[in-house]
RNA sequence: GGUGCUUUGGCCGAGUGGUUAGGCACAGGUCUGCAAAACCUGCUACAGCAGUUCGAUCCUGCUAGGCACCUCCA
């Protein structure tokens, strides 16, 4: 098995990936939650960890990927103050929580669908794991980490810190946190402002409450992950990934509630994608300048030129490495667009090449994608090959380095100018026949299916959805070309324009090339 | 105030102590009825200052700007 290196934001260095139990890998990521629509900044982690989640698969691990979903205990501004998400949004639109729920998660779920986000193995639920969450709360109580306040059970971050390290995945000291925490109203329940909620009394008028030991009430945001993450990945675990924002405090939370309980830190790599900005700063819902994904799509916000395609987002992320600030623009979207069209032409003329080669190509990702099945297959019919048939160097040395930057921290940028090199290749072989053996089409073959379908999750979306719909298409452009190809042979180009101009108003677009017209759908 | 990150050519965005990242855009050329595509060629940058070094965009220090976290956030 090829060797994957990670950068572990524990000790900031990239390590050597070595699997709690050889071949096996236990993952866990951070999920919305959901209250709103997902947006740009929620397709990076979608897209950065389905990547991993397929990269790994494809080196040949089994791989269980935990992915929540938060549907309780996520509160706005301070936690003592504030009010839970969910039930702020219910209230607002005079709906049942749960309600919220299931329209936002939904909705969550097409959008990441749309961008060949792969489901993750388990998708838990914080409401459906109150029970447990409440016994690791006692856990917690017993091992004299946490004290109850008010009908509130609070995390005692200072006395954790005298044991263990509060502050050791985010690189700071209790001291400097102390400095920092805001002073609040003098009306908490807490004995110390850096001390963190487990589980919160509900007042008589709250929605979302379940009964406890301690009455009434909901638990705290941080302690969902450490609890779904123990229960179906084990006291300790591979991965643990999520966006950089979350390291402090949640990401810190979790590692303080997992030794308070369980003795371990439980993880082994913290993975953390960075941000999407727009003009330089975070795009976030606290700061109202996000660009929901339906709006992306469809082409609807006020700082949007034109709509942008889900692969085109998958690409533009893609071309980021995942732990850089990725800035919005449209500028950038369009130059995505046109370098993720330019790799999908290049993989529908290497089809022909194949074929007219003698390669079998089942070329992945032209095919139609219906992610509610979860057909794994999709990506997982191989295990990365340790050698490659080409017979020229230049593709031998592609096939390695796309491999190699694939497994040095997930370098996709780098992945992906090594297909433009392929690209290029391609092209070069469709003018001139002949260029490349049938082992340096074999090898492009691989190349496209196994990692720009398989683990990058391109695919072609110029391509129909509907085999049948698709056979109907092409006979008519068959059709239509031919005629045209008729008034071209009488120099009738008046009449072989305005067949290109209808059909080019309608997204087709025709090119004439040497072995006469070619054409692509929108 | 504390902690950490960052500053690359017209734009996006990798990376490295000495050699062309890549994409998009732009200019010229080949091809073509025209167009598009493709291919070829050109555009060679690393915030500023000082230091280490035979040599620094890549190491060190300082200066300036930007960002993130410290409160919910992917």
């Amino acid at each position: 098995m090829r060797d994957l290196y990670l950068t572990n934001t524990l000790t900031r260095k990239k390590e050597l990936f070595i699997p709690i139990n050889p071949g096996h890998v236990g993952m866990y990521v951070c999920g919305p939650t959901v209250y709103g629509d997902a947006h740009l900044g929620h397709a990076r982690p979608g897209v950065t960890y389905d990547v991993m989640f397929r990269l790994l698969r494809h080196l040949g691990y089994k791989v269980r990927y935990v992915r929540n979903i938060t549907d309780v205990g996520h509160l706005e501004h301070d936690a003592d103050e504030g009010e839970d998400k969910i039930a702020k949004k219910a209230r607002l639109e005079q709906l049942e929580p749960m309600e919220v729920v299931q329209e936002y998660t939904f909705r969550y779920h097409d959008a990441m669908r749309r961008l060949n986000v792969a489901p993750p193995s388990i998708e838990p639920r914080a409401s459906g794991h109150i029970i447990e969450q409440i016994e690791v709360v006692k856990k917690i109580l017993e091992a004299g980490f946490a004290y109850i306040s008010n009908g509130s059970v609070y995390f005692d971050v200072e006395k954790y810190n005298k044991e263990f390290h509060y502050g050791i995945l985010s690189g700071r000291s209790l001291d400097d946190t102390m400095e920092g925490t805001r002073s609040l109203d003098g009306q908490s329940d807490k004995h110390a402002p850096y001390d963190f909620a487990l589980w919160k009394k509900a007042e008589p008028q709250h929605i979302m409450k379940w009964p406890s030991p301690w009455g009434d009430g909901f638990p705290g945001w941080h302690l969902e992950c450490s609890v779904m993450g123990e229960k179906y990945l084990g006291n300790e675990f591979d991965i643990h990934g999520g966006g950089m924002d979350l390291m402090f405090p949640h990401h810190e939370c979790e590692i303080a509630q997992n030794e308070a309980w369980r003795g371990t830190q439980g993880v082994h790599y913290w993975v953390h994608n960075n941000m999407v900005t727009i003009n330089g700063q975070k795009m976030g819902k606290s700061l109202g300048n996000f660009i929901t994904l339906p709006e992306l799509f469809s082409g609807e916000h006020k700082v949007l030129t034109q709509a942008y395609t889900p692969m085109t987002i998958r690409f533009f992320i893609l071309q980021a490495h995942y732990r850089s600030t990725l800035d919005f623009s449209n500028e950038a979207l369009q130059a995505a667009e046109k370098g993720y069209k330019r790799i999908m032409q290049a993989a529908r003329d290497l089809r022909e090449i194949a074929s007219g080669a003698g390669v079998a190509s089942p070329i992945r990702g032209t095919e139609g994608h219906n992610a509610c099945q979860m057909d794994y297959n999709e990506f997982l019919s191989d295990t990365a090959p340790e050698s490659c048939p080409a017979d020229s160097e230049g593709i031998k040395d592609i096939f390695t380095k796309v491999y190699d930057a694939l497994c040095d921290d997930m370098n996709t940028p780098i992945a992906l100018s090594y297909i433009f090199d392929a690209v290029k290749l391609i092209n070069t072989e469709k003018e001139k026949k002949g260029t490349l053996t049938k082992g340096d089409i074999e090898t492009l073959v691989r190349l496209f299916d196994d990692v720009v379908y398989g683990v990058l999750g391109l695919r072609d979306e110029a391509s129909s959805d509907n085999g049948k719909s698709e056979k109907t298409i092409s006979g008519l452009m068959d059709m239509v070309l031919d005629e045209r190809a008729k008034a071209k042979a009488e120099k009738d180009w008046p009449l072989s324009d305005s067949i290109r101009d209808h059909l080019k108003a309608l997204g087709i677009e025709v090119k004439d090339t040497k072995d006469g017209a070619e054409w692509t759908l929108d």
